[in-house]
DNA sequence: AAATTATGCCAACAATACTGGCATATCTTG
DNA sequence: CAAGATATGCCAGTATTGTTGGCATAATTT
């Protein structure tokens, strides 16, 4: 059905030309950072795949590794997602053993995150392709360039309020 | 209920040190690459917002744009989705008026894909923050940096086979 | 004529996000 | 101390975007 696209009859062919870098747009830059991203992120997918863990799984185990001790809330502040989609991951995370809880030693309502030896683990094998990765897309990077990148990658983050 | 989380007796109080870049891996950029990309796309999703679409319309007209022309399987292989999830955000677009579709004049089974005028003007608007932002992460760097930083990005990218 | 290709579409499912609400334990304050 | 605020957990429901597998049609290739 519906199969005569073309053909048809005064319908100017839109636009043809290939929008480029104009009044002042990066098009290339925004590309090449979505192409990186969809790299970047797919060596930990595969591996995760194996686990029956997702993506969601997988920031909150790098973060607490990064950071133990922090709380549901520092999580949820980092992550920027809503208090329920992380408590999927997190209850799943925790079950599996990846992940401890410990009530805050001053406020007992808080939940301190910890890795457990096999989530410091996982949290290691899914960085090491992603880092072996980064040290590819360095290769003959001056140190002056590293540092810029880091800057840039950096320099990207909304500024915020009280950080 | 459960909560008596920390508090009860031999459990080990587990792995409390943060996981610096052990063994070689580069753990501060993986960082930075996660809060990078995750404000880079805050800017689109907002404006996506008010108009129903989401972050998959915004790969698809951005990539229309950018390629006028380019047929459904050059797509799938740019964007690295299944037909079908590419087919609803495609089908939405079109409806929409963003995109339209022309037969190939060799091959007559393609539908190319060519951006409207709106198209084009939505992809504009949605590149636009993006631009900025990408603009103001680079103040203050040297040329050299800002190829290093083209060449890093590029170099994330998958290296495959027949492109 | 038969096989292959490019595309469209259907049904079903999974992961991850969202909202809004309610419950509990705990801390803070009047 | 009672009242309110806070940190967290959990439930129900929904949306977006991804997946698989299959079937249909038109057009091209063999």
């Amino acid at each position: 059905m519906s199969r005569q696209t073309g053909s048809k009859a005064g319908k100017p062919e839109p636009l043809a030309t290939p929008m480029e870098d104009t009044g002042g747009i990066d098009f290339e830059i925004i590309e090449l950072f979505f192409f990186a991203y969809r790299d970047f992120v797919s060596d930990p997918d595969a591996i995760l795949e194996k686990s029956g863990f997702g993506r969601a799984h997988h920031r909150v185990v790098h973060f607490v590794n990064r950071n133990p001790g922090m709380t549901v809330a520092d999580l949820l502040d980092t992550l920027k997602i809503t208090k329920q989609s992380l408590a999927r991951v997190l209850k799943q995370l925790i079950e599996s053993g990846y992940i401890r809880q410990v009530a805050g030693p001053e406020d007992r309502r808080q939940r301190k995150l910890y890795p457990t030896k096999s989530g410091r683990e996982l949290a290691l094998a899914l960085a090491e392709p992603q880092s072996r990765r980064i040290e590819r897309a360095f290769e003959g990077a001056s140190p002056q360039v590293r540092e810029g990148v880091k800057a840039f990658l950096s320099g990207m983050r909304d500024r915020k309020k009280a950080d």
